[in-house]
DNA sequence: CGGCTTTGACCGGCGC
DNA sequence: GCGCCGGTCAAAGCCG
């Protein structure tokens, strides 16, 4: 594929977007502020076809529901180099996500086999809600079908235990944790700023949410989402962790993994969305340790066997 | 009483 | 076309 110039690749973006059903989703491949977009720094440029692959893989292993700690620590604490040569290899690493099909149409599932800690009900740091479970032929086990509660994600998982060793549990991740793509709200490098007639994505993400999901409270706050006072936008983009009234909890997840000490700031009790915020936190403070040593015991939310 | 789980019904895809 | 199977829905029940 060729490369693109900057007009050239938004007038293609508006082609895809006819084409995929998640629009914001495609927004987020092709948001610079994607922690997830974060190129392994040892690569040349001059490799692009691994450069790209890289990229690719490092951003299905992120976005999957199962982050490893290293990913999440080394997005986050990227900031993308405006001026940087690699960009236009980024470009061409989310033309080839775009192009595979995203949007919920990655071929492969992420399928994980996890040794079970007796009854113990551990937490992979999402909260799920369990939507239906089945018999599956052939296996004397049950097949729970689980989605991520946060109404902005469409994340799901499948949990079945094993038939050669009923200790080790199969939890199969379909989906992405989108809501996990742009937490960050992070000041551009140079001062740089959007120009008025193109407001922020995650403003326009925020809308969209709050379209759907309105209340209140952010019904009060859309005024501020649109807004087009210069000032007001200069503070909400410069300011780093805008989460905005809106913000959700596991929006806050990563944040707080790169800054722990700012946790303490973070409004507590505020969504567009009560029925999601109610529930526990699905990362408390206790449980932002996303260590390795952590991994292994997740909350697959299934009973031990017993029903 | 609200949120979550359970569980049977329903639906679509696929193979015969 | 039919039946099987896996995935999803939604009403009812359970629980804190």
């Amino acid at each position: 594929m060729s490369f693109l110039t900057e007009t050239e690749m938004e007038k293609e973006n508006g082609a895809w977007f006819e084409g995929f059903q998640d629009e914001e989703l495609v927004r987020d491949l092709l948001d610079n502020d994607s922690p997830f977009f974060v190129l392994p720094q040892e690569m040349n440029v001059q490799d692009k076809s691994n450069y790209e692959e890289a990229a690719i893989n490092r951003l299905l292993s992120t976005m999957y529901s199962g982050p490893r700690m290293e990913d999440i620590e080394n997005a986050l604490s990227s900031v993308t180099n405006w001026n940087d040569p690699n960009q236009s290899v980024l470009q061409q690493a989310r033309i080839s996500m775009l192009e595979r099909g995203l949007s919920g149409k990655i071929e492969s599932k992420y399928i994980l086999k996890i040794k079970c800690c007796g009854n113990g009900m551990a937490d992979d740091g999402y909260k799920w809600r369990k939507y239906g479970q089945k018999s599956i032929k052939n296996s004397p086990n049950p097949r729970s079908y689980y989605k991520c509660t946060n109404p902005r994600c469409s994340a799901k998982k499948q949990v079945e235990r094993s038939i050669e060793d009923p200790e080790t549990l199969v939890v199969t991740y379909e989906g992405l944790h989108l809501h996990f793509t742009f937490p960050i709200f992070e000041a551009q490098p140079n001062n740089q700023l959007p120009q008025p007639s193109t407001p922020p994505i995650k403003k326009q993400k925020r809308a969209i949410l709050e379209a759907q999901f309105p209340t209140e409270e952010t019904q009060t706050n859309a005024d501020n989402i649109i807004s087009t006072d210069p000032q007001q936008q200069q503070d909400e983009m410069t300011k780093p962790q805008d989460f905005g009234p809106q913000g959700l909890l596991e929006d806050m997840v990563p944040l707080m993994i790169r800054n722990p000490t700012s946790y303490s700031n973070v409004p507590s009790h505020s969504s567009s969305c009560s029925s999601y915020l109610s529930r526990s936190p699905p990362a408390s403070p206790s449980s932002l340790s996303w260590s390795p040593n952590y991994a292994p015991c997740f909350d697959v939310g299934i009973n031990t066997g017993i029903r």
